[in-house]
DNA sequence: CGAGAGTCTGTGAACGTACACAGAATGCCA
DNA sequence: TGGCATTCTGTGTACGTTCACAGACTCTCG
């Protein structure tokens, strides 16, 4: 890294004349009414003359006024934001597409409501202590909160704090806050009785993110489907939704299970990265293993063979995670639950 | 989708009764000292003597007190926040790791000089009014744009308002605002002479989102690198740095020159897409047909082959970028140009 | 002892808005 | 004409903070 040229102004010690803004003060006195009949106005009450409208109007653009924000809060008490949590190292929210969609559609609503969101990347100690100190700060009037954990710090500062939130997946512990879901389990246990109907024997799973509720729930849907012919060292569990994990999670399970026909992955980038552990070792999929994954994500159509997977509604969950918390910033309704629906999508790989 | 469950509290028309938070006030009341010490005591300002602060501590502690940003943003004039934005569709948003990187990188300086990143992504006409005016609003003391086009009207708007700003990539026209950037031309030329070296005799280029610097500059620096060898019909332009765009810009080539043997793709998505369409084409990578990529985004290590490809310094970008626009908040500096290394990552497909 | 420097503290005024309230003007009806 | 509702307007206060200022107190030194 290095800088190819450093100009400095000459009066580096002037802050910044920053043009004053105009105020409903500057508007009221342009139109020769109030500061009262301009906030009226501006917040679209009654009880305002066409007159005085039509003064308003004209003075505001001669002016430019555009109202302080920071005035307005302050007298309102909130702050028009919102916060996005995600729980996840910061190679993952780059490599899971899924976070991205979800990041998304919490912001076009949130945008439609007139809402900023602020993204808050959960990863080290650190960024805990800090994001549990932001929020203490009354920066944003509620929380989306993605992927959290059992035992999550961040979750309970939340409660405690009983700031408007809404999780994406099953809240930890037993709070009640607002939550929008797919039916995990159930799409797992649809999509591995559909891989064992492709007539495979041996069918394992390389279960992901065990601590979070879409981790367990699939893992647990995959046992249903197997009933009796479940088979524990056929399962291999591994700590993320990422590629890499994927990958080392298909090499345990070969070297355990050499006659391993079928594996579910706990998401399509964990199957990618099985994909690319099964060609090392010379399989063939779906001739020799059968792989389905889970998201429907960018990875699935883009894997050689296309993955067969579980479609999820991302942006869907983002969007009405968002609406929950809208609606108890405005105390329209108390928190509420959401089930978003989920398909299968079969492709090449089973 | 659908709502399993929809509890309404009893008393739905109480708004919030949120339990009214500790201010300054109270602090100085519980300790015995007054408002202006309690602020110099929190604002880390000398003259505050050693039985103040502890009674200061203890009280702030008793009543929980935690400063209100809205009142202080007022005083201040500033909003401690900071504006990222996003200048593509929404779906390259999601595909393209290069943003995510650069959005994270730009996150975490934001964090550690204590300001919040509040994510604008403008895609439709709609959005491009929408963020004009949430500039003007004040809610931001700076921006950071990413990927801005010629003729951008964001552009315009940042320039007219004078608001403190950084570009990654150069800015569009003649500003003069901050930037950072990496030497799009040079890594393309120089990744051009490496493909050159592999002995290919037909290179053409898939070059994307032309009306961007980045897409420009790679373009010229291919051009350059074939210097008297440069085909016009072997360069197909195509509009963004996405994989679909490079798999059409792929068939459209090898409909136009069959012979081709090596292919510059202007991103790493545009290179996997093109893969996808040499693979549909029965060509193979890299005995038939040399490619190479640029980012080194997540896309390089997941295609097969994997890709050639120029690396670049994406959470680097979005670091400085911050810097850069934290630097002319404070006022310390004049606009300022930055230049980033990048460097060819050899893999399998060329 | 008095002057002056240095340390510490409290008070009053902003910042720009929303809201409550009082009052003015108008129209209508008895 | 008086009374009353309705529409419209202006003023004062509050929100919670920072900052400038004035003043009190402590030292030190001549």
């Amino acid at each position: 890294m290095s800088s190819i040229d450093h100009k400095y102004s000459e009066c580096v010690s002037i802050p910044t004349p920053r043009p004053k803004r105009a105020t409903v003060h500057d508007v009221a006195v342009e139109a020769g009414v109030s500061r009262g009949t301009v906030s009226r106005y501006v917040n679209g009450e009654r009880y305002v003359s066409a007159a005085a409208r039509e003064s308003i109007e004209a003075a505001i653009v001669k002016v430019g006024y555009v109202p302080n924000t920071a005035a307005r809060n302050l007298v309102m008490q909130r702050s028009q934001a919102v916060g996005f949590i995600v729980h996840e190292p910061h190679a993952l929210f780059v490599e899971d597409p899924n976070i991205g969609e979800i990041l998304l559609g919490a912001n076009t609503a949130l945008s439609e409501a007139d809402h900023q969101m602020v993204v808050l990347i959960v990863d080290s100690e650190r960024d805990t202590d800090r994001v549990a100190r932001y929020l203490s700060g009354g920066f944003v009037d509620g929380v989306i909160i993605v992927s959290a954990r059992a035992n999550d710090p961040i979750s309970r500062v939340v409660e405690r704090l009983a700031v408007p939130a809404a999780y994406v997946g099953h809240p930890p512990g037993a709070s009640t806050a607002s939550f929008v879901i797919i039916d995990n389990s159930g799409a797992a246990r649809a999509i591995t009785e559909r891989l064992i109907g492709t007539g495979r024997q041996r069918i394992g799973m390389i279960a992901a993110a065990l601590d979070r509720d879409s981790g367990a729930d699939r893992l647990a849907g995959f046992t249903a489907a197997l009933g009796d012919r479940f088979d524990e060292r056929l399962v291999e569990a591994v700590p993320l939704y990422s590629y890499s994990a994927g990958r080392d999670g298909m090499q345990a399970l070969l070297e355990r299970a050499p006659d391993i026909d079928g594996v579910f992955a706990a998401s399509d980038a964990v199957a990618a990265g099985a994909l690319e552990a099964l060609r090392a070792a010379g399989r063939r999929v779906p001739d020799d293993v059968g792989v389905v994954g889970f998201d429907d994500s960018a990875w699935a159509k883009r894997t050689l063979p296309a993955l067969s997977t579980v479609r999820q509604p991302a942006a869907g969950l983002g969007r009405q995670a968002a609406l929950l918390v809208l609606d108890q910033i405005r105390g329209v309704s108390a928190p509420n639950e959401m089930l978003l629906d989920s398909a299968i999508v079969w492709r090449d790989s089973a």
